[in-house]
This record gives C-alpha cells, sequence and structure tokens, in this order.
RNA sequence: GGGAGCAUAGCUCAGCUGGUUCAGAGCAUCUGCCUUACAAGCAGAGGGUCACAGGUUCGAAUCCUGUUGCUCCCA
C-alpha cells in the first residue's frame, strides 16, 4: 500500500485525462442512428476570462453532457464565443493607443484587421479555461458569431425580416452610450438608484414681472429646453395660458403649454421640457410642435448648439450651471433626491437619452409564436417561476433597436446614394439593381454602405441554429439530426436578451423551439450575498481554485451550493468538502487495491449479506439518482450520490466486508472482491459526471482498461432489483450498532473493548456478523432478564449490554424515566387522535391504520421500558 | 409605481397533491479517538415556536388572509 500517496494529487491526473479523452476524439459526435443529445453553449464573450457564473454554468452543462452521454446519447456540447461588439472595440482601442495609434486615424478596415488579430491573439482564453474545468466540448465544432458562415446567416435574417416588413430603419430616441459611442437596446441599460439633487429654477415670464419655477435633477439641459408644460387644470398656473417664459442663460423665449401628462404633484407642477434629451418630453414635443435642440455631442458634451460651456462635459457642466444660475438669481431651492439613472450595461456610462436614425426589429410582430411555446409547455422553463416574467416581457415586447455606432460586428446590409435614398441588399451589385427596381439609376461607386453594425445580440439569437449553419444549409444532416436542442443552461439575467430571441429566432425560422428545456442558473454571490464584480473584488480566481482544490472538488464545490434558480452564496468551503470527497474516493481505492485475493477462501456468509445490502441501495439509491437527472435537480442528486458513496459505500460497506489487516498480506475470497469491484465501478460511474478526472483515473486504476474503455463512454449503471427487507433489517443492525458504540463513548471505553450483546425476543440476526464486527460484540444471546446491564431499544426490541464495573443506577433510571415520558406523550397525542370521533370518520383508511400501529408501537415500547426500569431496582 | 419570489438548525438548503416518530440533509459546532484506507479522517452528541398574527381543518412547515423583512424583474 504505500507505493500509492495516502492523498490525491489531482493535478497530474487532470492533464492527462484530458490529453487522453482530447486525442482519443471522445467528445466528437457526429450524427448517426443513437438519438441525441444537444448542448449549444451560450457563448462567452470573446473578450471574457472565466468568471463564477461561467464555471457553474458550465459545469451544469458538463454533467449534463457526461451523463447523457453515459446513458448511451449521441452527446453533443457545442462551444464557442461571441464577438462583443462594444467590449472588443474597447479592447482593440486599448491595444491601438498602447502601440500610440489612435482609432479615428485608421480605415474601417485598417482597424478591422487589428481588431482580428487582438481575437486571434487573446480571444480564445476562456475556452481553454473551460477545458482546465473538464467540459467535455465537441472543440472541432467551436464557433465564432463573426465568422464567415455565421456573419453570412446573421445577414441573410436581416435581409430577409427587412424584406417581411419586420425591420424598419426610423428616428427614434435611443439609449445613447456615451462612452462606447453608439445606440444599445432597452435590454442593455441598467437602471440604478442614485442620490441626486433636485434643482428648483425659476423662469421669467415674458412681458410680466411673474416667475414659474420649475423643478429639474438635469439643470445641463435647460440650454435645451424649448418650452415649460403644466397641468390643464392646475389653477396655480391657469393664467398662464397663451405666455411664454424666457429661459435663463440663453435668454430664449418659449411657450408654456399645457398638458394631462403633467403630475401636478411632482415638485412645482411645472415641467421644463427638453425634447432632444428625454423620451416623455420628445414625446411632448411631437404633440405640441416644439422645436428640438441637440445641446449635447454624442460624447456627452456640451455641443454648439447650446451656445454656452461648449465642449465641456455634461457632469462639469452641471455643477457650473447651477452656480450661474445662482448668481443670475434663477435658482430658489435644491432638495435631496433619489432616481434611478440608466446606465450602459457595457461601459457603466450613464445612458443619454438621444434622438437617432436607428434599424429596430418590430418586436410584436414577430413575438407571438414564442410566447405561446413558452406558455403551452413546448419550451420548459426551470424553474417555472420564470414563466411569468417571460410572459409578462413578451406580452409587453418593445421594438429592438439593432443598429450599433461601431465597426466590429456585422455591417447592416443598407445601401444608400446621395440622396439618403435606401435598400437592403446582400451586396453592391444587388443594390444598384434594387434600386433600379425603385426607378432609381445609380452605379456601385454611387451608392454607400450603412455605416453601421448590428447588435451582437441579432447574432447570439441565432445560435442555436447557426451552429449547425441551419441558415446556409436548411436540410443538412447535421442541423436534421441535433435540432432542436435539449437542455440550455443560462443565467436568469439574460432570459429577454437571448433566450427569448432565441425561441422567437427559432419560430420564424425553423418552425420549431431551438430547445426543450431551459434551466435557468442561480447568480453567484460572495458570502455576504453580494454580487461578485471586479469592482467588488470579491470574486475568487477560478483557476486558483482549481490549482487548489482540483477541478473536481470544485465542481463539486459549486454544485453543492446550487440550487436551482436560487441564487448561490458562494464559498471555498464548499470546494473544500469537493477536495475532501475526492480524497475519501482515493482512500476507498487504496484500500481495494491493498487486498490480495485468495481463490481458496470461501465467501463468509456476512460479506454475503453485505454484497447483497450495497447492492440493494445502490439500486435505490441510483433511482432517485436518475429522477434527480429528469427533472435537473442537480444539486440534490450530487447529495445523493455523496451520501451513497461515503455512507454507505465507505462507513457501512467497506467496514462490513474489510478483511482483518495482515500487512502485505491481507487476504480477502475472491466473490467479495469482485462484487465490490463492480459496486466500486458502478459508484464511479455515478459520480463520474460530477468528478471526470477522479472518476476516470480511478477506472483505470482498478482494472486493467485498454485505451478506448474509458469511464467517459462507460455505460451508465442500470436499476436492478431492491430488496427492501434487507434494508430495512440493516436499519436495525445500524441502530443497534450506534446504540453500543454510543454506549461506549458515554462510559469512556475503549472501542476495543468488546462486549456481549443480549436481546429478549423478536431480534433479527441477518446481520449479527456485522453488529460483532461493527460494533465489538463477542457473543449475541438470547437472555429472559438483562441482570446489571445499560439497555436500550432498537425498534420495539430490548436489547441489553452486561456491564458488570457498576451502572450508575440513578442515571439510567433517569434516563429510561426520561424515555417512558417522551413515549407516553406521544402516545398521548395519537390517542388523542384516535378518541376524535371526526378524525376517525374522516381521515383515510391508511392514515387510521397508521394510527393503530402508532399506538401499538408506542405501548410495548412503553411497557419494555418499564420493566427495564424495574430490572434497576 | 407595477409584478414575481423568498423567509425552516450557526451557514447553505430539502421537505411533491395537508396525515408515518415530521421537523430533515450537508457543512460548521461540541466530546472522545493518530482504531494500519483516509486527521482532507473515524465514532458519538447537541442544536429549530418552520419570520409574525389571524383563519380554514379532526389535523397546518405545508392551504387562505394580513403584517414585517429581504431579493429579483419591469417602468
Amino acid at each position: 500500500m504505500s507505493d500509492i500517496a495516502k492523498v490525491y494529487s489531482p493535478k497530474e491526473v487532470e492533464e492527462k485525462w484530458y490529453t487522453h479523452w482530447m486525442t482519443g476524439k471522445f467528445f466528437r459526435s457526429v450524427p448517426d442512428e443513437r438519438e441525441p443529445y444537444t448542448i449549444v453553449i451560450p457563448p462567452p464573450n470573446v473578450t471574457g476570462v472565466l468568471h463564477m457564473g461561467h464555471m457553474l454554468n458550465n459545469t451544469i452543462q458538463d454533467v449534463l453532457i457526461r451523463r447523457a452521454r453515459m446513458a448511451g446519447k449521441n452527446a453533443c456540447w457545442v462551444p464557442g464565443t461571441d464577438h462583443a461588439s462594444i467590449a472588443t472595440e474597447a479592447k482593440v482601442v486599448q491595444m491601438l493607443r498602447e502601440r500610440g495609434i489612435k482609432k479615428s486615424d485608421l480605415s474601417r478596415e485598417e482597424f478591422l484587421k487589428y481588431a482580428w488579430e487582438w481575437k486571434e491573439k487573446y480571444g480564445g482564453i476562456i475556452l481553454e479555461q473551460l477545458k482546465k474545468l473538464g467540459c467535455s466540448c465537441d472543440w472541432d465544432r467551436t464557433r465564432f458569431t463573426m465568422e464567415e458562415e455565421l456573419s453570412e446567416a446573421v445577414i441573410d435574417v436581416f435581409i430577409d425580416l427587412y424584406n417581411k416588413g419586420h425591420i424598419y430603419r426610423g428616428m427614434r430616441m435611443v439609449n445613447w452610450d456615451p462612452a462606447g459611442l453608439t445606440a444599445v437596446s432597452d435590454e442593455e441599460v441598467i437602471h440604478k438608484e442614485v442620490n441626486s439633487k433636485l434643482y428648483y429654477v425659476r423662469y421669467k415670464i415674458a412681458d410680466s414681472d411673474e416667475w414659474i419655477t420649475i423643478a429639474t435633477v438635469r439643470p445641463e439641459t435647460i440650454l435645451g429646453d424649448t418650452a415649460v408644460c403644466v397641468h390643464p387644470d392646475d389653477e396655480r398656473y391657469a393664467h398662464l395660458k397663451g405666455k411664454y417664459c424666457i429661459i435663463p442663460v440663453v435668454n430664449r423665449k418659449v411657450p408654456i403649454i399645457f398638458d394631462e401628462y403633467i403630475d401636478k404633484e411632482f415638485g412645482t407642477g411645472a415641467l421644463k421640457v427638453t425634447p432632444a434629451h428625454d423620451i416623455n418630453d420628445y414625446n411632448l414635443g411631437v404633440k405640441h410642435h416644439l422645436e428640438v435642440i441637440d445641446t449635447l455631442t454624442p460624447d456627452g458634451k456640451l455641443s454648439e448648439a447650446a451656445g454656452h460651456y461648449v465642449g465641456e462635459d455634461r457632469f462639469v457642466v452641471r455643477k457650473k450651471i447651477v452656480k450661474d444660475l445662482e448668481a443670475l438669481g434663477h435658482l430658489v431651492k435644491t432638495e435631496d433626491y433619489k432616481n434611478k439613472v440608466g446606465y450602459s450595461e457595457r461601459t457603466d456610462a450613464v445612458i443619454e437619452p438621444r434622438l437617432s436614425l436607428q434599424w429596430f426589429v418590430n418586436m410584436p410582430g414577430i413575438a407571438k409564436p414564442a410566447l405561446d411555446a413558452v406558455i403551452n409547455g413546448d419550451v420548459k422553463l426551470i424553474p417555472d417561476k420564470f414563466i411569468n416574467t417571460y410572459r409578462y416581457w413578451m406580452e409587453n415586447v418593445k421594438d429592438w433597436c439593432i443598429s450599433r455606432q461601431l465597426w466590429w460586428g456585422q455591417r447592416i446590409p443598407a445601401w444608400y446614394d446621395k440622396d439618403d435614398n435606401f435598400v437592403v441588399a446582400k451586396t453592391a451589385d444587388e443594390a444598384v439593381k434594387k434600386f433600379a427596381e425603385k426607378n432609381i439609376q445609380v452605379k456601385t461607386n454611387e451608392i454607400k454602405q450603412d455605416e453601421d453594425v448590428l447588435d451582437t445580440w441579432f447574432s447570439s439569437w441565432l445560435w442555436p441554429i447557426s451552429v449547425f449553419d441551419g441558415f446556409k444549409d436548411p436540410k443538412n444532416k447535421d442541423i436534421s439530426y441535433y435540432y432542436p436542442t435539449n437542455d440550455l443552461v443560462t443565467a436568469p439575467e439574460i432570459l429577454f436578451f437571448w433566450v427569448a430571441r432565441m425561441i422567437i429566432a427559432g419560430c420564424e425560422y425553423r418552425n420549431e423551439k431551438p430547445f426543450e428545456r431551459v434551466y435557468l442558473t442561480g447568480i453567484v454571490r460572495d458570502k455576504l450575498g453580494r454580487k461578485m464584480s471586479k469592482s467588488l473584488g470579491n470574486s475568487p480566481d477560478p483557476l486558483e481554485l482549481i490549482s487548489k482544490f482540483g477541478a473536481d472538488g470544485v465542481r463539486v464545490g459549486m454544485l453543492l451550493c446550487s440550487p436551482a434558480g436560487n441564487d448561490l452564496l458562494f464559498d471555498e468551503s464548499y470546494c473544500e468538502q469537493g477536495r475532501n470527497f475526492s480524497n475519501k474516493m482515493w482512500n476507498a481505492f487504496r484500500l481495494i487495491k491493498s487486498w490480495n485475493i485468495d481463490d481458496k477462501l470461501n465467501q463468509p456468509e456476512s460479506s454475503a449479506k453485505a454484497v447483497e445490502w450495497m447492492n440493494s441501495r445502490l439500486n435505490e439509491q441510483l433511482q432517485m439518482i436518475d429522477d434527480g437527472y429528469s427533472k435537473l435537480r442537480i444539486s440534490d442528486l450530487l447529495m445523493t450520490s455523496y451520501k451513497l458513496f461515503w455512507d454507505d459505500f465507505c462507513a457501512w460497506y467497506l467496514e462490513m466486508i474489510k478483511p482483518a489487516f495482515q500487512g502485505e498480506n491481507t487476504v480477502i475470497d475472491k466473490t467479495t472482491y469482485q462484487a465490490t469491484i463492480e459496486i466500486f465501478e458502478k459508484l464511479l460511474k455515478i459520480l463520474h459526471p460530477f468528478m471526470p478526472f477522479i472518476t476516470e483515473e480511478l477506472w483505470h486504476e482498478i482494472r486493467e482498461r485498454k485505451d478506448k474503455e474509458c469511464i467517459i463512454v462507460a455505460e451508465w449503471p442500470k436499476v436492478g432489483n431492491t430488496n427492501q427487507q434487507l434494508i430495512d433489517k440493516m436499519e436495525l443492525a445500524k441502530s443497534i450498532i450506534t446504540e453500543v458504540r454510543s454506549f461506549r463513548n458515554s462510559k469512556g471505553m475503549s472501542p476495543k473493548e468488546s462486549l456481549t450483546l443480549l436481546y429478549k425476543s423478536g431480534h433479527q440476526n441477518t446481520f449479527d456478523a456485522t453488529i460483532m464486527k461493527l460494533a465489538n460484540i463477542s457473543e449475541i444471546s438470547l437472555s429472559e432478564t438483562f441482570e446489571k446491564s445499560y439497555t436500550f431499544l432498537s425498534g420495539t426490541h430490548e436489547y441489553g449490554i452486561p456491564f458488570n464495573a457498576g451502572i450508575d443506577s440513578e442515571a439510567e433510571r433517569q434516563r429510561i424515566e426520561k424515555e417512558i415520558a417522551y413515549n407516553k406523550g406521544f402516545l398521548e397525542s395519537v390517542m388523542k387522535k384516535l378518541g376524535n370521533q371526526n378524525f376517525v370518520a374522516k381521515a383515510k383508511p391508511e392514515v387510521l391504520a397508521n394510527e393503530e400501529k402508532k399506538k401499538a408501537d408506542a405501548e410495548q415500547k412503553i411497557s419494555a421500558l418499564e420493566e427495564q426500569l424495574k430490572m434497576l431496582e
């Protein structure tokens, strides 16, 4: 035994087996006659590095894929990354800056060359990290949303939706990211509550000595005001009908308008109207034909149109203008105020509502089938509490702004002539033809393509179809075989960003859902419940965790604390528990490996019983585990597997069959040894999806195998027969063993000191050998009375341990009396039920019978205990 | 402001259509053990008015109503 290390060290094992699986093409899937089981990875951002969310998410996917592969399915897990327009552009700009190059000095083509260079160099990091975690993706299928085929799909879909009338171009108020210099969709805006100030500013009424006071949190937009609005029923302002007021600083004369949109209670009941910089003001502007003055530049500075503070940042101007207003006598007062401000999901810049010309998808026009798919259960959301959220969003879905003022992404296939007429076409040549159809004669060099690219999610929503080339070739072998996929594992945060849109795309382009089930994981938080984030620095480095606890340990750790749909409060101690479990497995193996088979030995009856019991127990638990998979109760079934191995197999079974130690010469009979190996192998299989590395290692250590005979492709165990009676008998035996051990413990006796066990009647002797071995009992015998004994009940049966060293009879009396009192109390509650005519009349027969049994048991126990009490006298 | 969810042991959670001795698991804690597989371990033990207040019922952690606290989503 000395040649096997006492402690399991995962590092070499993990590298060895991952390489072996890769070279042996064990992750590879090609269509065949088997049933497919398919997962497409939620493509991580190409600029990303592995964080705890990925760890959780991908561990779950790998567990499902590995289990399916073993269960005989053709398991296919498609990996890849998305091109993340904004994030990648930021990275590339940074890289250029380090080389002393400005983006503005580059042409689009030059910039894209650098972008690809960056992607080739750094873009694959996260996928390499997934390998460290043990992910069994079919790497030959790795896709990237910007690669040629996938880009073509995006362009084709754009053109198709445009032709169907689902895509349009329009001037709208959009969410402008002044840091990213692009529009973003509603879903990419995060609203946060912030402490602001509410400024009360008075405007002079034109041709009068009167003032009107408005309240605003954004005084810097005053320069763009083109009206002041009050409620038509507001008596305070009724006399101002038809009047004008003067905007301070700029001294612009603007009308006072009346609209029921106004909340009389808010502020002063008078609202400054800035149509260029607020969506509600914009709507008012449209209704009342107000002038629109855009006082901001794309990067959030004051524009020429503002006339003042030109070129200064909006937040700097906010402070300055307040001072200036005060100096001019316009500032009435300032109040503290809490409001919600939108931030860019990508750059964290404060979003600026901005009027601009963008491309949109008319979502209500195409969302209906996708809503139905979830409502009627064709696509299942797990946990199902998300159905409501999904329904609400889909029923109120808004148009999707898909154009981005960036270069890294699929360029919008729209072409413009010099008069801003446009057509949508794949190439310039086709565009020319389309223009011709509109009776506009142009040459290819007279038109230019839209400068903008499409939202990254406009690529990702096609992912389950495009990874199988389902657009290019809708009837190809792969898409026909793998689509619809089975499970999607993702975070609830992107239910709308991504999941809902994928279902829409699936319904639109395949007339079929993209996946059967969506498993929504929780958000990984720290111990204090805070979301893990870079800025808080509260996220452990996943790779460090892996090197500390082993990939298997970390996987177990992640899953131990991850109930479906609930957030998980991560703590390293869970990984420690996972590592400890690996070590437990390792040592169980060491024990088995230390035995020598002796062909001449007969199997002891006790070992035969132990094997039968363990197999029963295994089958019983395996059934629960299979059930757990069907319901995606991952955390639960991990715990079931964990206890099956640690408690049943190690703590009980191995102790039951363990031969007496004889150094190098410890021997065991062949029958028991082989049975044990088989059980061990089954347990390894059950644990493989969670702990792929150590199980593969032990699988090969425990028995000689050929290169291809790996546990990763071993057959998932089938549920066999369970001998329930035997399990029940073992439970009784266990309780006796525990009682004896506890007795020894309380008396401070050494486990080495053997004892005699007496019983009166009804004792089950099936596991006597086990009781003798594990409780160190030298003799189990029938006895009429228990004199000078410690007594206890197992079930309703009485046992005694002769104990000559002097029983503390007073303590014993108290213990037994306490037990009698408990049982009497219990009996009383049962009798109360049985005495209740309502209960007897209304309760179900089996419930009634049960109460009768409880009564009989309690009575029997009480009489046994009372007899024991007498023995003490 | 609108909607959803959660509240069970020190921590993280399980408890399906009310009814077994139903109040559970893992971790942590405490006590005793270096018992030749494993101290990353073994044996044993303690620990909860199931958030609070009502109600329905023969019977409620479980169903209903309200209160409080927390979380998330949407505007």
